[in-house]
DNA sequence: CGAGCCCTTGAAACTCGTCAATGATCGTGG
DNA sequence: CCACGATCATTGACGAGTTTCAAGGGCTCG
């Protein structure tokens, strides 16, 4: 099994074998962490560069009332806070969802990163990806009902888990529970339970435990109007057998 | 008056007088465009690089029936398009929401401005300023209720339009109709409406016209949770009488 | 067996959306 | 100069989606 993190850029331009082997060699430290602890805080200004290696984690922020809403969900190959190597400052708190592995990366290594010109881009691609998933989360939780709004967010880690090489087939796992899924689409814990149920009623994705599996792709992508094009992954060769790749034209 | 595009750029980081003159020269063309019109659509592959020169648009997305998301407000100095650079296509639409000037910049042009480093990390500070505004809008959406979301809002496009030197003092323009605002928040037009009052009622901020004043920021901004952190402008020096800077901690 | 966590359910209240109509303002043309 | 249409803001009534409160059920683990 190859460094996720190496995987990942893959999916945006092919590296040399020498690009490959200086990624395998940038990690000082690597730790694990139980789940649902606090990996970075709102307001650090951390060191090193994080970097999940295994394991769910997710971006979230909290209001003064204690009510939080998730931003983002972190998989393996995704950076925690690559971004404070320019803003200086956490605007937001990364916490992991299951047992992860975190990797640290110096600074200084992420400055040589950023002097080859191949990796300089697709660090770049990843950041550009990462904006383009808010966009779509934002039009999910702005124009969306509730079990739409889930079945939009399903077929979305489908994609990306498959990416990762982490989803078999048209099944996943997912370590989330409902209060989380809850926080994540803007809705109370309740409702989300409910809507669940409505959308296991439609027979397009059964869950049991945290285990996904989406028995019609193409009908679930439709009915919540999901569309791929967003994630920008094009170049992406390995489609298994049921083609999730909806494109809008 | 400077280039709004140098003047964003330098509330990052200071540029250089070759820098400086360096981006003067980088416009290829300049065009005016009318109000509520289309400047780039999803699906595009735009050839050069748009900058938006005077005037306001948004950043849309659509849903089959028809409803909309604006998922970003871009001002006097911001891109539209840059991302188009890597990613190839364009996820989402650009329109007008006044009239607008908008310049273009080739792609060599770019590839260039890659090339110094100073303006190099302060492109790239932009790109992850609109990525930390996303996540804010993201809370905003799913966990605020109609008049705070409206608050908080108007809180960042004062902020947002001083570091732009569009806003005078504790006022500014912004000409955006009750239904763009709704289709920015999610909320139906006419809900929009009824909370525009509420919050007409509590006295911060009064709206004539398309002119917003904030009578008090710092009651409007603790109403709302609006907290300046994620606009990561610390270095901004110039802070008028009311002094809206506002930290969490 | 009990504690704790998560999922599920019911009922009532509230926020927000939809439908439909009325005003207000402004630019245009007769 | 006024009537007209167009666009936007406003209002009322009603219904749907969603939240809150409160309680019960299932499962796992010590």
């Amino acid at each position: 099994m190859p460094n996720p993190f190496i995987r990942k850029l893959e999916k945006f331009t092919p590296l040399s074998a020498e690009d490959r082997s200086f990624l395998d060699e940038i990690v000082e430290v690597s730790h694990t962490i139980e789940a649902d602890s606090d990996i970075i805080h709102e307001g650090d200004a951390t060191e090193n560069v994080h970097l999940i290696t295994a394991g769910f984690a997710c971006r979230y922020k909290l209001l003064e009332d204690g009510s939080r809403q998730i931003v983002g969900y972190l998989v393996p190959g995704d950076f925690c806070d690559l971004h404070v190597f320019i803003l200086r400052q956490m605007d937001h708190s990364i916490a992991s969802l299951s047992r992860c592995t975190v990797s640290e990366i110096s600074r200084s290594r992420i400055l040589e990163l950023t002097t080859r010109p191949t990796i300089a881009r697709a660090l770049w691609w990843v950041t550009l990806v990462d904006e383009a998933v808010l966009r779509e989360w934002l039009l999910n939780m702005g124009q969306r009902p509730a079990d739409q709004r889930i079945a939009h967010l399903l077929c979305e880690m489908l994609l990306r888990l498959r990416a990762a090489g982490l989803a078999d087939g048209d099944s996943y796992a997912l370590p989330i529970t409902q209060v989380e899924l809850a926080d994540t689409l803007g809705l109370s814990p309740v409702h989300m339970n409910r809507s669940l149920q409505k959308l296991r009623a439609t027979g397009f994705v059964t869950f049991k435990n945290n285990e996904i599996e989406i028995i019609d792709f193409r009908k679930l992508a439709e009915s919540c109007g999901f569309t791929s094009n967003y994630l920008h992954l094009d170049k992406l060769q390995t489609r298994p057998a049921s083609d999730p790749e909806v494109s809008r034209h």
